[in-house]
DNA sequence: AATGGTAGTACCATAATCGTACTATCTCCA
DNA sequence: TGGAGATAGTACGATTATGGTACTACCATT
């Protein structure tokens, strides 16, 4: 009568795995300096650009830990901050040229591992797991399917 | 055509929120001082103790890292080393009478995680998906299913 | 007994986290 | 229309986490 590794747990092997594949990739194509935390922030970054408190919100941290990940990305030149058009507080964080230079790195790791994962469960199993961990994360937190849920929101390190 | 959050997303997704839930509960019983690194190394420790360098690997950090949080639990006086008997170098980190004050806490909430889960996938979907996320898990790490895999590792902060 | 490996630890530099708090700007209603 | 209250960004600062290098004590195996 053993007690179960509960399913959070196993969703954090999985993340971790991933996540670690994703920066090992990055760090073998040239993006050594890209942290982890750096790297679920640029994830959260759309084509257009993103606010900093939607980062925050994506990557689940407060905005105080977004703004000095933020500085650190734009110090290393991966984003620039451009003022937004629609609201004078705000200011977009967005991509430079040299940021989007991650992207194809991070999606195609992204899609390996994907592929990787679909090969141990099969197309139809892997289906069900997305699903499955979409609708969780849904009724965790039910603002995630806001519009731009399926709209532009290009994943950055592969993620998000 | 919108890019698809990735499944190691989605697991940061569901994984964050059952670990922000299981903290909130330890600080509503009055474990305020527990940090969420140190649930996820407290989550690692076996009934009878078990060593740092394996607590490091459960928790993914290295074991520098481990040992700053152990002293800190200790410190705290959640967890204390007792010597290992079966190796001069070792030393067995376990829980103190305080520390497994913060078992049934934790046990509970995670319980009640996976019984909401539940209700939004229902049983069967349920156990699908815990399988296909250990099957993932053993992918990525092998070395996971050890004999003590199935053993008496109880989750402490209600994970593993 | 020698050799190579492992567990724990120390020291240290850096990164991340997050509280409090302030400014500029927006929104909305009285 | 004029605030009042909310929100975006930022600053400052304290604490925690991370992870490199390196040392000691102990184990295992030849």
């Amino acid at each position: 009568m053993e007690r179960e590794i509960s399913s959070g747990w196993l969703m954090f092997i999985g993340f971790r795995a991933a996540e670690d594949r994703i920066v090992a990739a990055l760090a073998e194509a040239g993006y050594a300096d890209i942290t982890r935390a750096q790297a679920r922030l640029l994830a959260g970054i759309d084509v257009d650009g993103t606010r900093l408190v939607v980062l925050a919100d994506r990557a689940r941290i407060p905005k105080q830990t977004a703004l000095a990940l933020v500085n650190g990305l734009e110090a290393a030149g991966f984003v620039e901050r451009v003022p937004d058009a629609s609201d004078g507080r705000a200011r977009l964080v967005r991509l430079t040229a040299h940021g989007r230079g991650v992207l194809p790195v991070a999606i195609a790791e992204e899609t390996r591992i994907e592929a990787d994962w679909q090969g141990v469960l099969g197309v139809r199993r892997m289906r069900a797991l997305r699903k499955a961990l979409w609708e969780l994360a849904l009724s965790a937190d039910p603002h995630l399917h806001s519009p731009d849920a399926a709209q532009g929101a290009n994943a950055v390190p592969g993620e998000r």
